[in-house]
DNA sequence: ATGAAAGCGCTAACAC
DNA sequence: GTGTTAGCGCTTTCAT
């Protein structure tokens, strides 16, 4: 946002020359600066800069020379505000380094160019960050789409009065738009498929940065509360906290076959944590699925190109973009805020 | 960028209440319009929407609430005109989908974090998006780092006098900064492995959307000319051209396969295309790297999960994303342009 | 605690 | 072809 070097607005002198004075440094440049140094009026710069059709080349091209010496570059605040611009949309999402997000980053901006809005992704990936995010989002963008967990930070972009879309969040705010991923009947479809296939010990893989781990609805507590109802053994100690990568996936294996040696099934947090668990179960010299089956959430691309193929709980991600700006656009046409609903579907591959 | 329901800036009337005639529909709710409506200053208004402490806090909730109900949301190019806001770099990245950018962008992010600069994300993926990103991004951003392949798109970026670096390109105007990746280093050391592991007829599968396919420095130049040192069989018969993306990867193998049955190694354009490319091999009953090796560039983490894991050409793109941010820094303090070079080293691994 | 005046940097409209 | 005027919507003085 800063437009640089403008220091202390109310210093300025009238006088064309003070901008060599000592102590002065730093003042941006203003075309009103260039429009002095050149002896034309601030609109013949403006359409020297602008390019337009009513202006003598001869003095045009002195003209941007001057600006050009003197580093003078347009303000795009003042610009904008006279001018109009296109619609930029903001998509937050959680974690650059999570193969998640781009494809429903891909889904968020194939609806908006439909819509003719520009997209500008911003990451969050610390609840400091989306805190501050949260706070400056609304100086930047038009509309906001995303992923976020704190509380007070979905506020802070409520109160802005920005359209608003909620992703993934189990406590949206009435204002709010929200696109929600039926996390329940994902995971009542893996459960269902293990026990089919005979198995009695399942744990799981869980992100050790979601804080929400007692609410109902998130992986977790959907998780005990379905075992339960197949009445598998389905207490805290069949989870395993684990980092959102692979890296933290195999960690968390290791800590899972110490604690529960007789698990045979491995229903992950998402795809990344269980490619890791797997392919550290694997490295141990066990057989998938013979000895243990995994199971992941998300549905990636990398869950076909890893051996065995994953299994997973696929959400389409492509369709929770897409939704997204259609909730969008309801909004700022005037419509109450809705709520989409994803409904994930089990792919069995060959990890179970 | 839009202002919305700005419609006709000069069709503005002094009457507070006109707001309500028909045919004015449309017009943008301004500060003055609340400030009328609760017939305070517009200075009142002010500080009741920032918080301020010198307001009656009864005021300050009733003004609230008619703004609330006005549907007034501050401009943000008014505001950002006259106070200060953050630094905000723009990171233009060609395909969201390819997990190649989001390493760069990491980097970027975690070198613009100790700068106290905000990024925010783009993509192109098609010449005529990177044209119109380029004509608008200097409108939003402060800054610009990115992969450009378009030069009227480079030129348009440079023109607006915003700091610009140029990533990974081979024709960085002078005004520009740069960095820029060694592939001649790398594809060399691809081909002396290659050539050591005794294979005498390689191909290269190559992104078919780059335009500069005959340019010196790009992978496939390089690739014909270092092959040819090596005495190896290299003409454009050993170049496919591919989708950029697994999928495309899979293609080009299929087509590599009956144009040129006898090859015994391939170099990819991208780990993307390998990891697609040899799953097709392996698919079709091949054994790798018994029958044919397999040697991508990127060093994506992908390489790594996959069976056997993935030879290449890695690029620390976290780096490259440091560097960017460097020249940037370098850039806005005042100093000439210059270029980083990031050089490339091979990792063997199963597929060779 | 509130208001009035000034000004941010720019472009559209209308002179000349 | 060029200059003058007005105004975008907001915050920062400085008064009251």
């Amino acid at each position: 946002m800063a437009e640089n070097g403008h220091v202390n607005p109310h210093v300025r002198s009238r006088q064309g020359d003070d901008l060599l004075v000592a102590g002065n440094r730093q003042r941006r440049t203003t075309i009103d600066d260039v429009a002095r140094s050149a002896g034309v009026s601030r609109q013949t710069v403006s359409r020297a800069i602008n390019d337009k059709a009513e202006i003598d080349p001869a003095t045009r091209d002195r003209i941007l020379r001057i600006a050009q010496a003197m580093g003078y570059r347009p303000s795009r605040f003042a610009r904008a505000m006279v001018s109009q611009g296109v619609t930029t949309l903001g998509l937050v999402i959680a974690d650059v380094l999570n193969p998640f997000f781009p494809e429903v980053t891909s889904g968020v901006m194939a609806a908006a160019e439909r819509q003719g809005w520009q997209v500008a992704v911003y990451s969050t990936g610390s609840v400091e960050r989306e805190q501050r995010l949260a706070s400056t989002i609304a100086d930047h963008v038009d509309a906001c789409v995303g992923f976020f967990l704190d509380e007070s930070a979905i506020d802070r972009i409520r109160l802005s009065g920005i359209p608003f879309v909620l992703l993934d969040h189990d406590h949206r705010p009435p204002a709010v738009g929200g696109v929600r991923i039926d996390f329940e009947s994902g995971i009542r479809q893996a459960l269902s498929h293990l026990v089919e296939r005979g198995h009695e010990r399942i744990a799981m893989l869980d992100d050790r940065a979601r804080q929400d781990a007692g609410a109902p609805r998130t992986r977790h507590s959907l998780f005990l509360s379905v075992a339960a109802e197949h009445g598998l053994p389905a207490d805290e100690s069949w989870v395993q906290p684990a980092g959102n990568s692979v890296h933290g996936g195999a960690e968390a294996m290791d800590r899972l076959l110490a604690s529960r040696p007789g698990v045979t099934a491995v229903l992950a947090y998402n795809d990344l944590m269980a490619v890791g668990a797997m392919r550290r179960a694997l490295e141990r010299g066990a057989a998938v699925p013979g000895d243990c089956a995994f199971v992941g959430c998300d549905g990636l691309m990398l869950g076909e190109l890893v051996d065995p193929q994953l299994t997973t709980v696929h959400v389409d991600k492509q369709h929770l973009g897409r939704a997204a700006v259609e909730q969008l656009a309801a909004l700022m046409s005037g419509s109450r805020p809705g709520e989409t609903v994803i409904v994930p579907r089990l792919v069995v591959r060959g990890s179970t």
